[in-house]
DNA sequence: ATTGCTGCAAACGATTTGCATGAGG
DNA sequence: CCTCATGCAAATCGTTTGCAGCAAT
């Protein structure tokens, strides 16, 4: 699936993937489970990508590490990372759960093109208002929200008015 | 699942049912399908409730009416009315299809408790206008949004204090 | 008559789980 | 050592599809 960058963040430093290391490990002690090297490979195959990642394509990319490690753990491992805030699911309308990392990411969101899947991220501070006052309004303790635009891209556009239905 | 009202719309009137049927027949007409008393059966089970029904949902109340309506039939139908703008798809975050009328409804969207599962419908205009400014920037057409709110409602968090984890 | 519709059962794809084996604390 | 993690295969869930008979145009 494409991926039009509207932002360019450096790929992610060495500095960082310690970082995120140390949280999810962190994480691990907390809740009694065990560091491995499984799933300190998907956490950096994770982070190495800026991608909006299905299960399969983030399994690829880990398999490239270690031809050994299986699907399941990638599931798995994905669920620990959004436990502890590494990650996070971004429904797209297409019935596949994706992921984006979460960590050191100002607030964004998506537009989705309904033609062909590729998407924009943007940000808007005045969504995360938005959160908020909505939040005290009816007394939610709010977490999060999501916020997606579908529609169709300029490309996409061009190809129809081309070769019109 | 619960369902806090915070608008009190009356409920759909005869009116209302038969233009949303008058909607749906044009829609079949110009498409070439067939008017059957199934589909009518499912939209009216569908407008007859407020809630972001799943089709498992809808499929028992069609049942009530007419208990020879399967399975199939709902999904289809629910594609069917999405098509013509009666219902669109609301995904709340459980892997779960869910949709809600959307004739004559202004634009809403939702907070999800993230413990219980029950959710406020709440209006914001501002989001809109979003939709349209960022669809301009990026150059998008853009023809709808999801806007949804997580997080832990205040019956839940009573609770939560009362039995503490 | 022709074409689409229905309900069933089977197929499907994404995700989850049971289990025997292997590795971390 | 004891517990959890892993990978596989099988199970499961929601959803879709093929098909034979039925109904609307």
């Amino acid at each position: 699936m494409l991926q039009k960058r509207i932002d360019d963040q450096p790929s992610i430093s060495r500095e960082m993937v310690r970082e995120a290391q140390d949280i999810l490990h962190r994480h691990l002690k907390r809740v009694g489970l065990k560091q491995t090297a499984q799933r300190d490979t998907i956490l950096r195959s994770f982070l190495e990508t800026r991608d909006h990642l299905s299960t399969d394509e983030l399994h690829r990319l880990v398999q490239k590490k270690d031809a050994s490690i299986g699907y399941t753990t990638v599931y798995r491992t994905l669920k620990l990372l959004a436990e502890c805030g590494l990650a996070s699911e971004v429904a797209f309308h297409d019935g596949i759960a994706r992921y984006e990392h979460q960590y050191n990411r100002r607030s964004h969101h998506h537009m989705v093109c309904t033609e062909c899947g590729s998407s924009v991220e943007f940000f808007s501070p005045e969504v995360s208002q938005l959160e908020q006052e909505i939040g005290r309004r009816y007394h939610y303790a709010t977490t999060r929200h999501t916020f997606q635009i579908y529609g169709v891209c300029e490309d996409c556009r061009k190809k129809n008015s081309t070769r019109p239905a």
